[in-house]
DNA sequence: ATTTTTTCCGAATTTTATTCGGAAATATCA
DNA sequence: TGATATTTCCGAATAAAATTCGGAAAAAAT
């Protein structure tokens, strides 16, 4: 299946993204389109993957997860264990995003917890019980000044 | 008002992370509730903030955003003058995230571009016109292995 | 130029959202 | 504790939206 985006589905995108739970009728008007077309095309943009998921953006302090942290992890052995230890990594709940990065350190971690001492917790209990883990690095966030899970949307 | 939370509301939340447009009657069929009943509830919880938004993820690829990095930014002056840069980093688009960490860096900034050219672009035309920018340190992500934005909803 | 495919519309139908009065359950407090 | 206030919920009515589908129009492919 083709995977081009023209301009009415950047728009879609862009309005989806502001705001997922956009009626297909508004959209509909903001596009000045039939209810049924744009309908048709937000289907497509799903079944194409090009739209991943719509997801809820929660206040991380209003159910008690104050502490962010990032955590670089560096895998003790070769290239080819790296992708065992990223899929434990994943596994873990707290861990929001695991990316394997260039350089030295093997990982970067993007961790939520409700404090310093669970933060603790979690690193005795869930990272040390993976394997080949030779070091970690912790960034604690003192304050998040931006957080946008938006992409830029080309405009054509 | 108050923003305590009972077990309803966590289940509420809990379904919305997963998919931020079930229908209001899905909801009130999983929680076998009344649908006003549900609708009061989400409406509270989008007025107490606890909601914060609902967005659509996006895969990056599709809009040609194929660069992920994480930049750490050292700037050169007292705490007092991190407020001024941190709003001038966050009117970014490119950059999705500004955390203000702990430690002698004093920023770990979350960007997007299509590739390496137009990240390089980025620093010299955006970010070399922040004033007091002592430095800035690269991580340029090779794969990213989990990214979600769900946080652990507790169980009561 | 013809055929195929895609996109869109509009109307019909099903489903959902929203509103609201009032009952039931909870919480407050004197 | 007992009376009062507040919150939560329900159910029914109505307004709005989602979904379906046949077919026209536009675009793309051959």
């Amino acid at each position: 299946m083709d995977i081009s985006l023209d301009h009415t589905d950047l728009q879609i995108l862009e309005l989806m993204q502001t705001n997922a739970r956009i009626s297909n009728a508004d959209l509909a008007r903001e596009l000045e389109m039939a209810p049924s077309a744009v309908l048709e095309r937000v289907k497509k943009l799903e079944q194409k993957k090009v739209i991943r998921r719509y997801t809820t953006s929660i206040n991380p302090a209003a159910i008690q997860q104050k502490l962010l942290a990032f955590i670089f992890i560096r895998s003790s052995e070769g290239f080819s264990c790296c992708t065992n230890t990223a899929q434990l990594l994943a596994q873990i709940p707290e861990i929001q995003e695991v990316h394997h990065i260039a350089g030295e350190d093997c990982f970067l971690v993007k961790v939520r917890t409700a404090d310093a001492a669970s933060l603790m917790d979690l690193m005795r209990n869930s990272l040390q019980k993976i394997p080949n883990i030779a070091s970690t690095k912790t960034t604690i966030v003192l304050e998040t000044v931006k957080e946008q899970q938006e992409l830029v949307i080309p405009k054509k």
